[in-house]
DNA sequence: ATTTATTTCGGTAACGTTTCCGAAAACACA
DNA sequence: TGTGTTTTCGGAAACGTTACCGAAATAAAT
């Protein structure tokens, strides 16, 4: 490998005068900084990064560790991280961690032996081992699409899925909808909270009884469930006239099941989904729906690591967590309700 | 930060003798080996590889530059370098680079720079450029679904287009089909050329004309180009009885024309794709299709990469290239001909 | 007890940089 | 010519590790 030595060498002269010919420091000569930069494209001489990570206590790497970057979710998100993080420099360092608590570990603590200087991180589960791995650790870590424990000073970048599922359902009372159904999953995570406490306050507002039986909460987040949940829920048809899906997926299972019943959407029935999958534009499914600024969100936590790693000694404040707005996109499968 | 000198110091004993009992040499009481991994618990000790990195010129850190991450064809070709290369303790940086050369360029230049161990590339355009940079480099690269140019000793892992594109059309013309349409992309890229090429030999192999009018070569690799180069083709119905597409995309933009038109899908005209994409298996879509095996490319690429890895120095020859077969899915776009 | 063999350890150079400090070189002014 | 100032440079330490070599400590053999 050639090194500043070598340029040394060839030139007669020190490294410190190279180094300092590479980094543009003041006092060098004009005539030997040219040679020097002649020197360089000739032997094809290339900083190493490494020593000089080693020097500057600085690697210039984040780490971002997301549950499946086949997801084309997670893999928007971190397209709008990786553009903000690449312009400064910085190179990202994905951890593909298949929702596998054991694998999140292993990629932390590889990111603390290669000295990462940040962390964006979407944990699935926040257990104790996270916290207690998290709370010992001295590099700036930002949450991603999930809540710290409030005993972890870290702060977060999210939609607000409490305000966007009261969206969608506002959406449908505003079509002349009372009877509406929700196709969900079991009340576990902080995100499937927010998004049935919207729907549910925003038919309390609305003075709309809530029906449990419009309710499904069984079965996971795929296309597959949403149809299962769809044919328990058929019977309630014509009382029930829309249904808000907890995400695009369930949306587009209850679409197959209706389908196949040769019920007409959205001319029997409304469908909300919430998410804004690209196969939600599809000509067949044009699902109304909530989008989620995938690639905003990966800038922000890009910016407020960026942030973190900057004022590391200067300020100890961290950064405000931050909301985004998911925002309504009307497509085909929601109707006025007309009375005849 | 807390290094092995702490850990020493707070021993009395000697650096050397701490990064002995750290790297398992056997030169060591095993008294002070326990005493160490003990202190190295106590004070939340890390090793640190840049350190690491700069003594052994290895980072165990490979690039895979990709066109688009957001692709979920690239993302899950990622997904399969990434399993076979964190199972040997390296690390991948993924580069993000939408086709744009400049990013490509500076892609390759950082991991140059920062010495990363090996490089997984596709390169959108193999340009004279690139071909220069690419042969003055120091470290094992491996194409991956694109091939290098001659001048440029590396090997390469992708599918056989060609063989699959027989495959396809074999399927449509086994089914009874006779008037078999292209829709694809301009004859640029050798992809392009594999796959009309296979359909063209297919045809004559087995004495069926090639008519010009059922092809249609312009547009991008969209949906929406699929969908305008089927409208161009209809008149050709009943003549043309099945399609054949350059990928599921088109296939697909086909068949939303198709539906557009009121033509049954497969009743009038069978359709035959290729890529198999999630979408692919949408209820709506159901495209047959020749799906292409992503996870083991990605596997491949990564292996051969560390072949060369490995064998930096005892061995010269380059590991040969592979040719993967893609396999054909049946759904619900084709039809078995039947004369009435 | 002395010698020899074996185990265990410490000192030091090295990896490729950057940075600090002091010294040499160049210039300006009297 | 001498003094003072500024510009330009070189030497050396440092970043955190590993690896070599020789020395000390221990064990085995005579």
């Amino acid at each position: 490998m050639v090194t500043i030595k070598d340029i040394a060498k060839q030139l007669g002269i020190s490294v410190s005068t190279v180094s300092r010919a590479l980094n543009d420091h003041s006092d060098i000569k004009k005539e030997t900084k040219l040679k020097v930069l002649e020197t360089v494209k000739e032997l094809n001489y290339r900083p190493n990064s490494v020593a000089r990570s080693l020097i500057h206590q600085r690697t210039y790497t984040v780490g971002l560790m997301i549950p499946d970057i086949t997801d084309p979710f997670f893999s928007t998100i971190s397209v709008g991280a990786q553009e903000l993080l690449s312009e400064q420099g910085y190179q990202v360092i994905i951890g593909n961690t298949l929702r596998d608590s054991a694998k999140e570990k292993r990629f932390i603590e590889s990111a603390l032996e290669r000295k990462m200087d940040g962390l964006i991180i979407t944990p699935d589960h926040v257990d104790e081992e996270l916290v207690e791995m998290l709370s010992n650790i001295n590099i700036p870590v930002v949450f991603l699409r999930r809540r710290p424990s409030k005993l972890l000073k870290v702060p977060f970048v999210d939609v607000d899925h409490y305000k966007g599922a009261c969206e969608a359902v506002e959406h449908l009372i505003s079509l002349g909808h009372k009877g509406i159904g929700y196709i969900g999953i079991p009340i576990e995570s902080p995100i499937a909270i927010d998004r049935f406490q919207g729907y549910k306050d925003t038919l309390k507002k609305h003075d709309i009884p809530y029906v449990s039986d419009f309710i499904q909460l069984s079965g996971g987040r795929t296309i597959q469930s949403g149809r299962i949940a769809m044919d328990q829920l058929i019977s309630h048809i014509p009382e029930m006239t829309a249904i808000f899906a907890y995400n695009d997926l369930l949306a587009i299972g209850a679409l197959e099941s209706l389908a196949q019943h040769n019920i007409g959407v959205p001319d029997t029935i409304s469908i909300m989904g919430f998410d804004d999958l690209e196969i939600s534009n599809l000509y067949w499914i044009q699902l109304s729906t909530m989008s989620q600024p995938r690639n905003q969100m990966g800038r922000h936590a890009a910016e407020t690591l960026l942030k973190m790693i900057n004022h590391a000694n200067t300020d100890d404040e961290i950064p405000d967590s931050i909301l985004l707005d998911s925002v309504l996109i009307n497509r085909n499968t929601c109707k006025k309700l007309t009375y005849q």
